[in-house]
DNA sequence: TTGTACGCGTTATCAG
DNA sequence: CTGATAACGCGTACAA
C-alpha cells in the first residue's frame, strides 16, 4: 500500500475502511465510537449490554448503531472469539433429493440459532471427502455433520479431527468406529416391510438390486430383507442379491443386474430395490424391457422421485425422511458443540421409514 | 478468563492456542517464529516467497511449515486483507435439480481457483431472498451469484450492492435493472422450438402452463411460443396460456390449470409446459385421468427428470443446461472479483437449451 | 537479509 | 460508569 494511501487511512477512516476491505455497507465500532466521541470498548459493551455501561449511553449507542445498521462483523468475532458460528456439511450430492431435503433440515434448525452452514459434496469420492473435511475443519467450523460417501472405507481422517475435540455428528451413512451422536433411518425395518409386502402380496422369488456394499444403509437394508425372508422359510439365494458399486450412477450397472436377474434359470417374480436412483432406472428399464409391472415382475424400492409412483401406481415407495434426519443430526450437533464440557454419552436416533404401501389395482 | 487460564497461556502459548480457538489442527505463524527463532515476519514473508528472505531460511521455514502441515488460517486472512476468497450463491432451492446441476458447475470452477462458495436458498420468498443477500454480503464475501426468486419484484437491495461495488452476476432469473454480466439458457429459442415441434406434428391448439409470469424466463418462453404460433398464422388465445403462481410447488395450481384447459369448449390438442416441476406435475395428473399421451393431448416441456421422458416416451424434453451455466456464470464472477479496476462493459451469455425431440412411435 | 510495529474489528481485562 | 490496552493470526511499510 503506497504512502499516500496509508496518509489517506488516516485522515478518512470511514471512506478508506469501506474501499479496502469491501465490507459492503458496514459502519465499524471505531466509527460509532469516533462519531459519539466515546472510546472503543464502552460501545462495545454498550452493544452488548453490560450492566456496567449506564442506561443513557447505551441508548446513546445502540440509537447511532441501528440509525447506521451497525452489525458486527463475524469474521472478527471469528478471529477473536476462536469459533465461527458455522458448521460444515459433506454429502455425496446435493443432487441427490435425498440429501437437499436432508439439508433444508439442517438449516431450518442452524438458521434458528444463528449458525451458517457451508455445503460440499464428495460426488463419492473418498479423496474429495479428506479434501472437504480439511477445507472446512480448516475454515474453523464449529462442528460437522458429514454423510459417508461410498468410496470410504479408511476414516482416519475423521479420527483424529474426533479426537481434537471437534464436534462430529454423522447421518445416513454412519460409521461403527467413531463414538458420537448417529442419526439413521431404520432401514432394517425399511427392509423388511418392503419384502415383507411382496411376500404378503405372494411373491417367492424375491430379488434384491441394492447399493454398494460397504455403506451402512445397505447393510441394514440387507439385514431387514434377510429377516423377512428368513421368517418366511424362504432360503437366501446369492444370485439375487445384487450391488451397485456407484449406487446406479451408471445406467451399465443396473442395467447388468438386471440381466444377470433376467437371464437366471429361476427368475425372479419381484424386486426390493434401493435408493432413489436404483429404483428409478430400475423402473425405467423395465419400462423400457416391456415388462409389465407388476404382472410379471413386481417392484418396490426406495424413492423421492414422487413421479415414479405416480406414473406407474404398482410401485409402492418407501419414502426417506431426509428433512427430519437433517433437523435431528443438527440439534444433536448443536448440544455438542453448546456444551462447554466434552461430552461421552452418545446416541444413536432411528427414525422411522414411512412404508407407503399402494394397492396396485386401485388405481387401474 | 480466570487467572490461572492466563498463566498458562503465556507459559504454554501452543496447547492454550489449540484449545482457545478450536482451529483444529493449525499451527500458527508465531508458532513456527518462536520454534526456529525467528520473527513471525519474516516466516509470513518467507511462506510467501519474498524477494527479501534468503534461500536458507525460506528452506527451513517451508520445511518446517510442511512437516507440522501449517496452513493459513483463512479468517485471519480474510480480516487482514479485506476479502474472503468466498462467493455467495443464491437460488430458489437446491431441491431443484436444474439449481444443482448450476451450484455443481459453480463448485467446479470456483475450488479451481481457490475460492469457497456459501449456497443460501430463497425458496421462492423475497423476504428470504433480502435476508440471505444480508447475510453473504455481511460475511463479506467476495461476490455475488444470484438467480431471482419468483416474488422478487423489488431489487433495491441488490442495486445498493452493486453501487458500492460488489461484483454480481446474474443467472437464469435476470433483471433489466442492474447492469452487470448475465447468463441464461436461450429460452426464447427453447419455447420458439418446443412450439415448432408441436406445431410441426400437426398440432394446432396449443396451450401454454408455464412459471409465474413476472420472471424473466417465463416471460422469455412465451416470447419464442407466440412467435412461432404467429409465424403459423394462429392467434394467441389468452385462455390458453396459464400462470402458476408459485412454480407449480402445489400441485393444485396445475391442477386448476388444466382443469381450466379441459373444461374449455374449444380443448387444446397440445401443452407446452415449462419448469421440472409443472412438466411433470402436468405429465402425472393426464396420466391420473387417463388422458392419453400424444393421442388425445400432446404434451412437450422442460425437465431433467430423465425418468419423465423415459417412463412415457411420448414427452419430448427441452433440457436445461445447468452444469454449463454455473461454469459460465462463475467465470464471468471471477473475471470480476480479480479486475482490480470497476468494469464497465458487461455481457449476457446465452446458452443454447437442447431441444431432445423423440419420435412417440420410437417404443411403441 | 531480518526484525519491529501497526492495523484489520472485536472482545476481555484491568485501571481510572 | 468509562477508557486504555492487549490479543486473536496475518501481512506489510519501514527501520535496522
Amino acid at each position: 500500500m503506497c504512502y499516500i494511501g496509508e496518509m489517506l487511512k488516516k485522515q478518512l477512516p470511514l471512506l478508506f475502511n469501506t474501499l479496502a476491505n469491501m465490507n459492503f455497507s458496514s459502519i465499524t465500532i471505531k466509527d460509532i465510537a469516533t462519531a459519539l466521541n466515546l472510546s472503543v470498548s464502552t460501545v462495545s459493551k454498550a452493544l452488548r449490554d453490560s450492566y456496567e455501561i449506564s442506561e443513557n449511553t447505551k441508548k446513546l449507542v445502540t440509537g447511532y448503531a441501528q440509525e447506521h445498521n451497525y452489525r458486527p462483523n463475524p469474521i472478527a468475532q471469528s478471529l477473536k472469539q476462536g469459533r465461527s458460528k458455522s458448521i460444515g456439511i459433506v454429502v455425496s450430492t446435493i443432487e441427490n433429493q435425498f440429501f437437499s431435503q436432508v439439508i433444508n433440515g439442517i438449516e431450518s434448525v442452524a438458521y434458528e440459532n444463528g449458525f451458517n452452514v457451508i455445503i460440499t459434496q464428495t460426488h463419492e469420492s473418498y479423496e474429495l471427502e479428506v479434501k472437504n473435511v480439511g477445507h472446512l475443519t480448516h475454515r474453523s467450523i464449529d462442528g460437522l455433520l458429514i454423510s459417508l460417501s461410498t468410496e470410504t472405507k479408511d476414516i482416519a481422517h475423521l479420527k483424529t479431527l474426533h479426537k481434537q475435540g471437534l464436534p462430529i455428528v454423522f447421518f445416513d451413512r454412519v460409521t461403527d468406529e467413531i463414538d458420537t451422536h448417529k442419526v439413521i433411518a431404520d432401514n432394517f425395518k425399511g427392509g423388511y416391510d418392503a419384502t415383507c409386502h411382496l411376500l404378503d402380496s405372494g411373491y417367492k422369488r424375491i430379488a434384491h438390486i441394492t447399493s454398494p456394499a460397504n455403506i451402512s444403509i445397505t447393510k441394514e437394508r440387507f439385514a431387514g430383507y434377510s429377516k423377512a425372508l428368513e421368517e418366511a422359510g424362504i432360503a437366501i439365494d446369492d444370485d439375487y442379491i445384487k450391488y451397485c458399486p456407484h449406487g446406479g450412477r451408471d445406467i451399465g450397472e443396473v442395467e447388468n443386474a438386471l440381466n444377470e436377474l433376467l437371464s437366471l434359470k429361476n427368475k425372479p417374480d419381484a424386486i426390493f430395490t434401493t435408493s432413489d436412483r436404483i429404483t428409478t432406472t430400475t423402473l425405467m428399464l423395465l419400462n423400457r424391457l416391456k415388462i409389465k409391472i407388476p404382472q410379471e415382475i413386481a417392484l418396490i424400492g426406495y424413492t423421492n422421485t414422487t413421479l415414479a409412483d405416480v406414473l406407474n401406481p404398482s410401485l409402492s415407495s418407501v419414502y426417506q425422511p431426509g428433512f427430519e434426519m437433517g433437523q435431528k443430526a443438527t440439534q444433536k450437533l448443536l448440544e455438542l458443540i453448546l456444551a462447554k464440557r466434552p461430552v461421552y454419552e452418545f446416541e444413536t436416533l432411528v427414525l422411522p421409514t414411512q412404508l407407503v404401501t399402494r394397492d396396485s389395482t386401485a388405481r387401474q
